[in-house]
DNA sequence: ATGGTGGGTAGCCCA
């Protein structure tokens, strides 16, 4: 069995201790890593060499974004895309040697794209459709079973917010951006593995905002995805959540999710 | 009822 996990971290710096906590509880093979929030020489490597965790494929940048997979099994980093073009830090792709040999891992962050739903009154948000676009396109070529994990920031069910009716026009749940994911979904035939194992309308929410939280009133949202081609799909045999990490101190507002595959 | 919280950076941007 080869285990795959992915986790928002928000400040890999920060949070060392956690995502520590988290790799001796767990045990993943791979952890894929996003909003790292630094540049590779600040990346705190020694923790993770230090669990066995001897390969690692870190694309960051000084304050924002950055993306990291670090892994027990060898691998060969083959792509850091920028689709947008604007030097962000929000991929990176590795294929696994060893165990799982020849599974393609892609570690995306996509734009989580600002506040209003409105390419001409909030360019961020014509970018996050623009780099759905760019995806959409490179996933129509690929041609190895692939896994692509990260921080979709869309929640595409009505099932994956708290309150489909009050979330519609709010971003990361309106239909433009969801038809643009399943644009993306349908180039390449993704199968959701969230909801192969835990299917709608279980919840599955894997974010919830720190302006909120404190509420209590779990106003959740299932940002984070795992997607694999339907080869790959047909091979795992486990998905979860570990949404305990919500409740730590000084949590990400994010939570990992690990997939077990067959290999 | 247009707030609220959090992280990184440098006197605001991003989520």
């Amino acid at each position: 069995m080869v285990s795959i996990a992915t986790w928002n971290i928000n400040s890999v710096r920060l949070r060392v201790d956690q995502v520590v906590r988290f790799l001796e509880q767990e045990q993943p093979d791979v952890l894929c890593l996003q909003e790292i929030k630094t540049e590779e020489k600040h990346f705190p490597h020694e923790a993770f060499a230090a669990l066995g965790y001897t390969h690692r494929a870190v694309h960051g940048q000084k304050g924002y974004h950055g993306v990291a997979t670090v892994s027990r099994i060898p691998f060969r980093e083959h792509a850091r895309n920028d689709w947008q073009a604007n030097g962000e830090a929000r991929h990176v792709g590795v294929e696994l040697l060893g165990p799982g040999q020849g599974m393609v891992l892609e570690n995306v962050y996509i734009p989580a794209g600002g506040d209003i739903p409105d390419r001409e009154a909030n360019p961020k948000f014509g970018q996050k459709l623009d780099f759905l676009e760019r995806m959409t396109r490179w996933s129509d070529k690929l041609d190895r079973p692939t896994l692509l994990v990260g921080d979709f920031n869309i929640a595409p069910l009505e099932c994956d917010v708290y309150d489909h009716k009050a979330l519609i026009k709010v971003v990361s749940h309106t239909p433009i951006e969801i038809e643009a994911l399943w644009r993306l979904r349908d180039a390449h035939g993704w199968v959701d593995l969230g909801r192969k194992h835990i299917p709608a309308p279980q919840r599955n929410w894997t974010w919830w905002s720190y302006r909120t939280f404190w509420q209590e009133k779990d106003r959740g949202r299932r940002l984070d995805h795992m997607w694999a081609s339907p080869d790959l799909a047909a091979q795992s045999r486990s998905h979860r959540l570990v949404e305990v990490t919500r409740r730590w101190d000084q949590p990400s507002d994010h939570v990992p999710l690990i997939t077990e595959f067959d290999l």
